[in-house]
DNA sequence: AACAAATGTAATTTATATATTGCTTTTTGC
DNA sequence: GCAAAAAGCAATATATAAATTACATTTGTT
């Protein structure tokens, strides 16, 4: 479940507690799901996808694996 | 929750079962996705995307409603 | 070195995606 | 029109995403 979350995260210099609140998580959650350990639920990678400006095919399509 | 999941499917002229055997779920399962009252997981919405030749942006992005 | 902010991680609880079963309704081919 | 396949729908059970709480570790700043 590798993504490019944290990448475009950082680019746009937010914190994970800032996404977290913006998307309406947890800074947990936030975490989780850029280790990979997590299986997100749909709704949430669009709301991550749009708060980042980004689309769900940049963050979540054929990731590159390690 | 729209998406073009039953639009991609009939085009590769696939029933829910078939797909759903596919991508390791029930039949009841894609039913609901497809009706817009699930909000599925990320991984099954790479397995479906993944079978039916489309990409996440695809079947989930942006999808205008009604 | 000390402090603070950000992040990692882990246990327990809660909400909800998905499974299972069963029945009904619609669609499609003969 | 009839039969079979496909799809809709609903109740209950189970697995797991996400919340909550709490503490540890890392990173940057003075």
């Amino acid at each position: 479940m590798k993504n490019n979350v944290k990448i475009a995260r950082i680019k746009q210099s937010m914190t994970q507690q800032q996404l977290a609140e913006r998307v309406g998580v947890t800074r947990q959650t936030i975490g989780l799901i850029e280790k990979g350990q997590y299986n997100p639920s749909l709704q949430l990678c669009i709301a991550i996808a749009k708060e980042l400006n980004k689309t769900l095919d940049e963050l979540f399509w054929e990731v590159d694996d390690e």
